[in-house]
DNA sequence: TTTCTTTAATTGTAGTACAATACTACAAAT
DNA sequence: ATTTGTAGTATTGTACTACAATTAAAGAAA
């Protein structure tokens, strides 16, 4: 287990979060007006450049805008705007917990299974199955966990399209979260015929048994993140 | 059609893009390190606060950290970080094509269905029910867009999975690209019929069939949508 | 080798000054 | 009466200077 390391908050950062807190307290809707910078920056005992810094950050997630004379508004989130209306979607993915994280992929990667077959190159076919190949000779854990990720992420990667691409750290993620559950000897077997299933199917072109397969595959983990989560939860964590 | 506003660009914002194409054209990877904020500032040609400024827009998005003596660096992207992983979906969320945004779709509701099954309630089925029912009624093409969009929302909130909550904005952004397409009388009634049957089906519970419903319901755009796309860019655009 | 100390590079922060912008009100013109 | 021009003014945008705080790395001491 490693250490966390401690660094120092900065006073943009510490400006940063009041400001977060002054716009979740006063509920400020949008339209609504933060107040001028200099009086802003007084409130806080920065400097002015310091809450600019800070208030840059909130531009950047779509948060607010600025214009002279007019001053910071808690923004109208536009449809142009990616971070601030996908603001919700990274604050889920980051809290997201396994069960979560399972549905998702299920639908994902179910969903996909046609626009995988259509997309399915010899190179990438060669490259999944070198994965799963390594996959099935491998013991440790945790590098096998890497190697199913990697496989997944790379099945996603078929169609193709830039916003399944995308999505992908949401599979490493749930990856990376399931890494503490212990695996049986069982599920290993089970995980090395599934991949093997997919792989062909997806050489024969079959849309519908490739979602069957996937779905099933996926499916177990439904299960298994299911009861792990719950009996983590059982016991009540401190600190 | 309604005229775009001009909005000039700041000396951040142009700070921003060209740390942004520094770091993509050096190929920049993680660990390594920027110049020192004084040389960068005037290679760009601002002062030291606005560099400070664009940096902080990097800083917030985790793609940089930076430390005194040490300087500004490329971060290490922590699985923790939310806005740094997911940062190429963002950017592909915004500049998705509607095919692209049709496929995504497709998959996440049809792979969604089991889960909006499992989570239907009875008052959320009401809220899908006045929505169908308004649509029907409905002919403005935009308000008809907007309901559809809101239809399909409120689905994907079934499961009462907050991540696909937080995907809906995808579904709203492929609605708003889709407003400028003609629908004829026909596709109308066909969308009237099609969202009944996905809420009698959600009724009944069977959820191979609602995921049958919801394919072809968005198989219909997934053509459409490709035909569309494509005759626009026949007429390759100046400006 | 290990540990302490010094040094120097770099970020972090504050303050001042002024330019640019855009809202407001009001005058002028059609 | 409605539109168009104009000035006033609050606020952000930008630049510059100065110094404090931090820390990596080199050097000195144990």
């Amino acid at each position: 287990m490693q250490i966390g390391s401690v660094k120092k908050q900065t006073a943009c950062d510490a400006a940063v979060a009041m400001i977060g807190r002054y716009i979740r307290e006063n509920k400020l809707e949008e339209g609504m007006r933060l107040p001028p910078e200099t009086e802003l920056a007084e409130q806080l005992g920065v400097s002015r450049n310091i809450l600019r810094e800070a208030l840059q950050h909130y531009r950047t997630l779509g948060i607010i805008t600025s214009a002279p004379k007019t001053g910071a508004a808690v923004a109208r989130l536009l449809p142009e705007n990616p971070y601030g209306n996908y603001l919700p979607f990274l604050e889920s993915a980051q809290e997201a917990v396994l069960p979560e994280l399972a549905e998702l992929r299920y639908a994902i990667e179910t969903g996909a299974a046609r626009f995988m077959i259509a997309g399915a190159t010899p190179e990438r076919l060669a490259r999944l199955e070198k994965l799963a190949a390594e996959l099935d000779r491998t013991v440790v854990n945790d590098r096998r966990i890497e190697l199913d990720s990697e496989f997944h992420a790379e099945l996603l990667r078929l169609p193709g399209n830039s916003l399944f691409d995308g999505l992908i750290p949401l599979v490493v993620d749930f990856f990376r979260k399931l890494r503490p559950e212990p695996r049986t000897e069982l599920s290993r077997e089970r995980a090395g015929r599934e991949h093997r299933a997919i792989l062909a199917t997806l050489r024969t072109g079959d849309a519908a048994k490739l979602q069957q397969l996937l779905g099933s595959h996926i499916e177990h983990y439904l299960a298994e993140t299911k009861t792990a989560f719950d009996n983590r939860n059982k016991g009540k964590q401190s600190c």
